[in-house]
DNA sequence: GGCAAATTGTAGCAATGGCTACGGATGCTG
DNA sequence: CAGCATCCGTAGCCATTGCTACAATTTGCC
């Protein structure tokens, strides 16, 4: 009856990794959804959508294009590669499903609008998987 | 029909305020439940419970204690208090509450344990409450 | 009491993500 | 096409949370 065989690293995710992670997540959804509204995306739109200065979203931005998730040249918009539009792609389904659920369990639309956006990242497949269940029966 | 009056930095919590806070309650609610377990909380066994080193421990558990969440002193057991009590109880009740909806929802236990513990932070009362209703439901 | 093991603290490094201040590019507009 | 506004990059600061290596304290055992 070994209960804790894992590590709990594997619970507790408040690592660097599962942080920069989060962080990837975000930014490749919201690079997805920029250039889906208004075509392109600047630095300037990114500080503007996470309310940081656009100092922290140029690191940001070439950390993530060192990681092979977008594209971008100085002074020029950010496009997602291959890999960042198939995250993005991923992100932005979870977080529907995340946020369609807790709409149908009562919660009010802009609390669940807040909430989502902090549960997505630590939610599994399986807890995905029943979250989608749920929705369809 | 202003639907963006709130900054994002609400929304996102990517904020270093934030993990602080994430960082405390996982804090307090493991000291309490090591204390209800074992009698009494040393560095070493937060360190085991979170799966990183003493140091990184010890320096978090200094912090809490200028927040005034916690009390030791050198070479000394940890305990909460008065307010890193009343956290911890909080972060409990949250934490359960998430738990048991998870498996209400067909998660499997391990899963919604892993799974609770990230969420834990994100969910907003209403969103507990909402969760909560369904429980009784 | 004293030695050894276990525990905890300190020093110092790295990565991530906040910031301000300043300077260089780009691009619009007269 | 020149100048100015906007956008973006760089330098350099801080806080948080990881780490290893080493020092100090406590504790248990002989």
């Amino acid at each position: 009856m070994q209960e804790d065989k894992k590590p709990n690293s594997v619970r507790f995710s408040r690592t660097r990794k599962h942080h920069a992670n989060e962080t990837a997540e975000d930014y490749v959804e919201a690079v997805a959804e920029i250039i889906d509204a208004s075509g392109e995306c600047r630095v300037l739109d990114l500080a503007k959508y996470f309310d940081v200065s656009h100092v922290t979203v140029s690191r940001i931005v070439k950390r993530l294009q060192g990681e092979d998730l977008l594209v971008t040249r100085p002074y020029r918009p950010i496009s997602l590669t291959k890999q960042g539009a198939k995250m993005a792609k991923y992100a932005k389904q979870r977080h529907e499903i995340v946020l369609d659920f807790l709409v149908a369990i009562g919660v009010d639309a802009q609390t669940a609008e807040i909430d989502s956006e902090g549960i997505e990242h630590h939610v599994s497949s399986k807890t995905l998987a029943a979250m989608k269940s749920f929705l369809t029966k």
